[in-house]
DNA sequence: CATGGCTCTTTGTGATCACAAAACCCGCGC
DNA sequence: GCGCGGGTTTTGTGATCACAAAGAGCCATG
């Protein structure tokens, strides 16, 4: 999720179980669910990889991001306090940390982490897991789409975000949060 | 998801195993696949029961079918032909016919199937899979659902998706859409 | 008659193994 | 130089086993 790995990475079972210190078996069970969630290729003769996407699918990613994320954010509003937006320009100024030290991976943590922290709000447990689905699916993508450009503008969204929550703006939200979502995701497509 | 097993429902691997005739190894990758789809759930010691929804959680669901099949049938109208329309009303007449057989497991594969194979058309796999994944976690639900109502006006719905397919009515086709996906979960609430 | 504890059974976990298929690599021939 | 076999290695699959924990049932006791 957090883009350590490179699209089309190459995994075995064995190699995992050597890595985590277990046998081929639960490096197969955690092989497979992944592979249900789409975090992971499953090759016809079982070999596994990370997605390699095709523009088609980034889009369709986004797309769904962007529809799950506005209502997310839409259903954490009215259960927002001050706390809460404080803790979020907490985790924002930590983005802007990493992005100084150019650390993609820290990046894309923080910024999910920012995510995940207004959605869990929602008290919407499914529809949170259908998001972080969508992120794993890109994880190995993000880390190319960051890699190429630079992370200064996405703290302008982070901060229209953060606005709107503090405004109580349910419409202002729901577009703060839509194109953060989408703008980050487009360059990569190149649309 | 065609609701062949009650909410609850206790299962084990070796009982699997038997049933398809494998050992018990095949039978906890696939629990686990759907373990973590949402399909079936794992208590803390690992035991096997399909989901037993609480009113909130199946708002959250039916929140989601809201969301995500009135974007694939958009997606699908501008690629949907005549043909499509007329396979859509020939899975619309076998509706008809389950229903009026009581037959309650025919009658969620059929309204599925009309579902699916609209959204096939809006090539959009990730999606289509996301939608699905609702399903398969309202599967046990759903049979408790529409075995205490009549599905008489369910066809209602179907058919405004289709009239609005053919007219190419866009908004009209999304509205119709999330009504048909709405309402039918609306009554189990108790809303 | 209810309740607590004890035992036996059931059940999931993870390791290991034999097997088959796929991938890889090296060398040969065109 | 490039492509194509053939043998070797790697890799996933599924079965089986030992083990531990959780459950179920039963009996004794208050």
């Amino acid at each position: 999720m957090a883009g350590e790995m490179e699209p089309g990475a190459a995994l075995t079972l064995r190699g995992i179980g050597k890595e985590f210190g277990v046998s081929m078996t639960p490096a197969r069970e955690a092989v497979r669910r992944l592979a249900a969630e789409g975090a992971l290729t499953l090759s016809s003769s079982g070999r596994v990889t990370t997605p390699d996407l095709t523009p088609e699918r980034i889009e369709e990613l986004a797309a769904l991001r962007a529809l799950l994320e506005p209502e997310l954010a839409a259903r954490a509003l009215p259960r927002a306090h001050m706390a809460l937006v404080d803790r979020l320009r907490t985790i924002n100024g930590r983005v802007a940390e990493v992005v100084a030290k150019h650390d993609v991976t820290g990046y894309i943590r923080s910024n999910l982490e920012f995510h995940r922290t207004l959605y869990l709000r929602a008290q919407a447990p499914a529809m949170l897991a259908m998001a972080e689905t969508v992120w794993l699916q890109l994880g190995p993508t993000m880390r190319a789409l960051y890699m190429s450009r630079e992370g200064s503008d996405l703290q302008k969204h982070h901060r229209a975000i953060l606005a709107a929550l503090a405004a109580g703006d349910e419409p202002g939200l729901r577009l703060a949060v839509r194109t953060d979502v989408t703008q980050g995701l487009r360059m990569l497509v190149g649309l």
